[in-house]
RNA sequence: GCCUCAGUAGCUCAGCUGGUAGAGCAAGUGGCUGUUAACCACUGGGUCGUUGGUUCGAGUCCAGCCUGGGGCGCCA
């Protein structure tokens, strides 16, 4: 099949060097004829670049009616380097092979489509220049998020999918059973878990962080990068029931230096997606949203400002805008009062932390003063929260009471508690939702297009 | 879950106060020695999301349902 012998077309793209006898396999992205001439753009993947095919004796060639937009095809020639043409380069065939043939009706057309058009063919979008370019970002910063950590002395982390663990308060999570739903075993009136695959009641992880701090109470600093589940029936352009988050946790580390550690690691992607994905970026920049690549430039230099959320508070009170929700000590900061902050106030990132405890998890630190913990949300424009992290309850006898408050189960929580009577530490760690992060990144406005198979209420095609 | 907008040709859309449909692109055919979202000419293509109602008559008005977009909440 020449797998190896092969040329990629990003090589040729990055190399513009004339050779002879060079093969290349790819599908046909267009075509134009003239009367003793035909053209083809050809697309392997490998890059946005499409290689131009110069066909001088249309005649000659055998099945070229067949070779259509969509066909993949296997064409063997010389390379000829044109400086002076906007392609640079071009490919004439000694040889071409129809591989696969596209019929007329293939669902992509040369021409741009709607997204809301694409998720319908999602098997098909990564053919599409908006969408190759997509997989491939996903896959370059997926790679950068490893080598940031991997560089600390960071050890990667596999946390179970499927848990018995009720991390945040049940209602949100996938229940995983293989009961027959129309004859569940009953006792006492209850279902009867113990009869269950597990033995136990069991669901989709929502979050890999409490395993993370088993492996951080060991390894010292590890990261978990995976799938994590909600069956929340969000409908925005925000929200996916399936997606992949990155949760470093480190032992001997408290809330401010969990909060350095956070911005380092986004200003490392930042720096990344600007200097080693500049053809995926000038893309976004050219065809997303304009002004992606200064904007992220912008937040280059700037520096993340930090303040409470008491004093985060005090701002939104004495700001002169009116909000939708009124502000008040206690409350949940919305959406329209992070990006105030950033937004306006402070122009730059912020990071807000020591929250009320009662908006917060049962998890998280409780400060001296009784009413706040160690959390922290850190805000950028546009997007507002993009990391929620904080520093972990390492006292057992407080743990206890938290968990009492927040109505956790305590039973599946006897060895999160063994934690902390063996050798605690304090420890700290947050979670980025990747999707999200490429959100922004790319200015795409809605996670179902950074997702290849998106999974939203009454949607898992695919 | 609540609010809101939309569903007309393969795609993107137009269709005013009700009189059974139109454009651009795509497709097919022909033309063109260099095109690059190629260009020029011609041709074919639609039970107007669905069910019911109002009406002499519904793409157009009304109600329900389905699907999709946006806003809000929950969060990552």
């Amino acid at each position: 099949m020449d797998y190896f012998t092969r040329k990629r077309v990003a090589a040729i793209m990055a190399e513009l060097q004339p050779a002879e006898d060079v093969i290349v396999m790819g599908w046909v992205r267009n075509r134009r004829d003239s009367k003793n001439l035909v053209f083809l753009s050809l697309n392997d993947g490998s890059t946005l670049n499409n290689l131009q095919i110069v066909i001088d004796n249309p005649g000659e060639v055998a099945d070229l009616e067949n070779i259509r937009l969509g066909a993949a095809i296997r064409v063997a020639g010389r390379l000829i380097p044109v400086p002076e043409r906007e392609h640079k380069i071009e490919l004439h065939p000694g040889e071409i092979r129809l591989v696969g043939e596209c019929p007329k009706e293939y669902p992509i057309q040369k021409k741009r489509h709607s997204f809301e058009y694409l998720r319908d063919i999602a098997h098909l979008r990564p053919r599409t220049n908006t969408f190759g370019v997509a997989n491939r970002f996903r896959s370059k910063i997926a790679y950068a998020i490893h080598k940031f950590y991997q560089d600390r002395g960071f050890f990667y982390v596999h946390s179970p999918i499927i848990t018995a663990t009720d991390a945040e308060g049940a209602g949100e999570q996938f229940w995983v059973t293989t009961f027959d739903l129309d004859n569940i075993p009953i006792n006492e009136g209850k279902v009867d878990y113990d009869k269950d695959f597990f033995g136990a009641q069991t669901f989709l992880t929502v979050s890999g962080q409490l395993e993370a701090e088993i492996m951080a109470l060991a390894l010292g600093d590890v990261y978990t990068f995976g799938p994590t589940f909600r069956a929340e029936k969000s409908n925005t352009p925000r929200h996916v029931s399936e997606f992949w988050m990155i949760e470093p946790e480190m032992a001997f580390c408290d809330l401010d230096e969990n909060m350095q550690l956070a911005g380092e690691f986004l200003m490392y992607l930042f720096e990344y997606a600007l200097g080693e994905c500049s053809e995926e970026m000038e893309f976004f920049n050219r065809w997303i949203e304009k002004n992606r690549i200064s904007t992220l430039e912008t937040l280059l230099k700037s520096k993340f400002e930090i303040v409470t959320y008491t004093e985060a508070v005090e701002i939104l009170k004495k700001a002169k805008k009116k909000f939708e929700f009124p502000v008040d000590w206690g409350v949940n900061l919305q959406a329209e009062h992070e990006r105030y902050l950033c937004e306006e106030h402070f122009n730059s990132p912020v990071m807000v932390k020591d929250y009320p405890k009662d908006i917060k998890a049962f998890y998280m630190r409780l400060n001296d003063d009784d009413k706040t913990v160690a959390a922290v949300d850190v805000l950028v424009p546009q997007i507002g929260e993009i990391i929620g992290g904080s520093q972990r309850e390492e006292r057992l006898d407080v743990l206890k009471k938290q968990v009492e408050l927040f109505g956790v189960n305590e039973e599946t929580l006897w060895w999160y508690y063994d934690l902390r009577r063996y050798g605690s530490v304090p420890h700290s760690g947050f979670g980025l939702g990747f999707a999200r992060m490429l959100m922004y990144m790319s200015g795409m406005a809605n996670i179902r297009d950074v997702i290849p198979w998106p999974r939203t209420p009454r949607s898992a095609k695919f």
